[in-house]
DNA sequence: TGACGGTGAGACGGAATTCGTCTTAGTGTC
DNA sequence: GACACTAAGACGAATTCCGTCTCACCGTCA
């Protein structure tokens, strides 16, 4: 396992060409539940081979690079996964409003009912945290903006869009793994009236018509 | 660490010269820590010392033979201090069925409500069911015997103490790990019950006038 | 003070594990 | 039969772990 300061590489390129049969997910969930049981300092290859009744050589087919790029695609992967069960809650909202507080309250429970989460923060913090912030904090943001600016665009002009995407991302992150006394942002009427009194002002004026 | 069937060797003599200022139990308790959180394939020595902030040197030199020993003493210490608490149970009865009752009932609440233990039988079932039944069963009833058997004595001639003592704690272990529908030893009217039926009438006759 | 026991830190060589690659053989599909 | 995919495991290199040893440090007690 590399201690470089992160992949970060494509790992986006992990399709392939055949019917990757769902061995790649029994792979990443395999891994998942490794580093829950064991942490990522004591996880080895063949644990997770093994977890996943694979061989060790399909492993490193799969995932060229070992460790770091399986880890890498397992983040990808939970990460699409989260904001696919997050999109599932937008589909009938019908104001700029509304959009905002819901996807702010579904994206907090979302995170408070990770239970993989959970146990990665308590068991590596170092690592999990460093893939909330620093490290991951820009992908987080990539793909949040995929999957959400879509649906902001409706009211916003693209630019706006983004930023404004951006911007309950890092808010969303920071409340979470600090929770205020003053906001809960899991809290409607609390997200309602927090995103009311500091967002909404700034982006309601640019609102099209 | 070795595999061998067991060292089952005198971790009895672990006791040292000097002042052993609680550097032993911190030792042992970062062990039981450790053992928890990673398992017994994943544990190094150095994990251990790292928890209980103490040196390698030192921990050799505390338990000469490494892991294998270590956990010996740590399996005496927790066996010991089982039945520490057991006997704290003990102090007021005055018969022998009351005795074995509350023996019987308070053993297999400790059994249930040790924590360790729970998660020792849920990660490392085989080597935990190893120490409480083939390997480890004659050493817990020679505890058993130590703790017990004067408390019995008041009862019974010494060499039915013995036979008694030990009767009792292959069926709180077997009834610990293989509940029966027919009997809950941790229930003060089954045990009754269960005990009055199938142990007593064999000691009851022996009973000192 | 100086001897002494207990400790932390870490170097050391050897053993064991893990890594990443590669080869081989088996299986199912077209 | 060609093809894609895989399990199994051999292999040497890299890494980790082990067990022992030395040395410096710090309290205690004579």
């Amino acid at each position: 396992m590399t201690n470089s300061v992160t992949v970060a590489a494509s790992a986006a390129g992990v399709h392939h060409s055949g019917v990757h049969s769902g061995v790649e997910a029994r792979v990443l969930d395999a891994a998942k539940r490794c580093v829950e049981r064991w942490g990522m300092s004591k996880l080895t290859i063949d644990d997770i081979a093994n977890e996943a009744s694979v061989s060790r050589a399909t492993l490193y087919r799969m995932f060229p690079g070992g460790k770091d790029v399986l880890f890498e695609a397992l983040r990808v992967r939970e990460l699409e996964d989260f904001f696919t069960r997050l999109a599932a809650h937008l589909e009938h909202v019908d104001t700029l409003g509304d959009l905002l507080v819901t996807t702010v309250v579904a994206a907090t429970h979302e995170l408070r009912d990770d239970s993989h989460l959970a146990v990665m923060l308590a068991s590596e913090p170092g690592e999990t945290l460093t893939s909330l912030t620093v490290d991951g904090l820009p992908r987080i943001i990539r793909v949040a903006t995929v999957f959400l600016v879509p649906l902001v665009d409706e009211y916003l002009p693209r630019r706006d869009s983004a930023r404004l995407v951006e911007l309950l991302a890092r808010l969303v992150i920071s409340y979470f793994l600090a929770p205020s006394d003053h906001v809960d942002l899991g809290d409607l009427d609390s997200a309602r009236s927090f995103l009311g009194t500091f967002v909404l002002p700034a982006f309601e004026p640019l609102v099209r018509p």
